[in-house]
RNA sequence: GCACCCUGUUUUGCU
């Protein structure tokens, strides 16, 4: 039985998807019925890749056999909904979730606020993230959550906001939080700014990745700054890092 | 009780 989960498990993160719900049949044609552990991985990656109506299907079919969803098959939904643009259904799903019990936790929160920055809709966004803070029942709002709301600023132009949010974090950062932040600089066309950062997450042990970096060669290029960018290209390389 | 499943970042092409 866990030799077959482990299989599900490695073929949806291979994507093959096909694989993973034939090997399903087969357990539960012997009499092994998958968990919801094992059927989340297969809905999960049935959302990000679209295929709603399939997810649907596994959904129901699982529940016949009197497996309940969780949190995390509830959010896998929702999420995926939000990546078709389909904001009402992830809504409804959100209020199934609730009625059945299920408490929204810090994911379902993280991926409604994404969702709500994405649209371009950072008012509803900040809105709700504010609720969160409020509401010490709906979990708290974590670095993720910030990450998502400075991310959200800084794509609608909004560098004053962003810095504002970076600064709500109290030094309760990442990586990830560090390349939001420097590619917000890189967009503000204030690449002096961002290697600042750079420098200072350095110091705190955070090691660049090919974000950071590409973040920055592209920055620069877009500063007429080739020199520096291909000074930069070539500290990627040597650290390991492999420029794509 | 713990763990496993679910959340955030770069690379501008095409309509």
């Amino acid at each position: 039985y866990a030799g077959e989960v482990v299989t599900i498990r490695a073929l949806c993160m291979a994507g093959k998807l096909g694989a993973a719900l034939w090997l399903r049949k087969k357990m539960i044609q012997r009499g092994l019925i998958p968990d919801v552990l094992s059927h989340n991985y297969i809905v999960n990656a049935l959302c990000k890749s679209g295929e709603l109506e399939k997810a649907d299907w596994l959904l129901r079919d699982m529940m016949e056999m009197g497996i309940s969803p969780n949190s995390a098959t509830y959010n896998s939904f929702i999420k995926g909904y939000c990546l078709v643009n389909d904001v009402d259904k992830a809504l409804f799903i959100f209020s199934t979730m609730v009625n059945s019990g299920i408490r929204p936790n810090i994911f379902t929160l993280n991926i409604l606020v994404h969702a709500l920055c994405k649209r371009g809709l950072l008012e509803d966004a900040k809105k709700l993230f504010h609720e969160i803070l409020d509401d010490n029942d709906n979990g708290t709002p974590d670095l993720v959550t910030s990450t998502i709301l400075m991310d959200g600023c800084i794509k609608s132009g909004n560098m004053g906001e962003a810095l504002s949010v970076w600064n709500g974090m109290f030094r309760n950062n990442d990586l990830v939080a560090y390349n939001v932040l420097i590619h917000g600089f890189c967009l503000s066309r204030d690449t002096k700014l961002a290697f600042v950062y750079l420098c200072e997450m350095l110091k705190r042990g955070f090691l660049p990745d090919i974000f950071t970096f590409n973040t920055l060669v592209s920055g620069l290029c877009k500063e007429g700054k080739f020199d520096e960018a291909s000074y930069l290209h070539g500290i990627m390389s040597s650290s390991g890092v492999a420029p794509d």
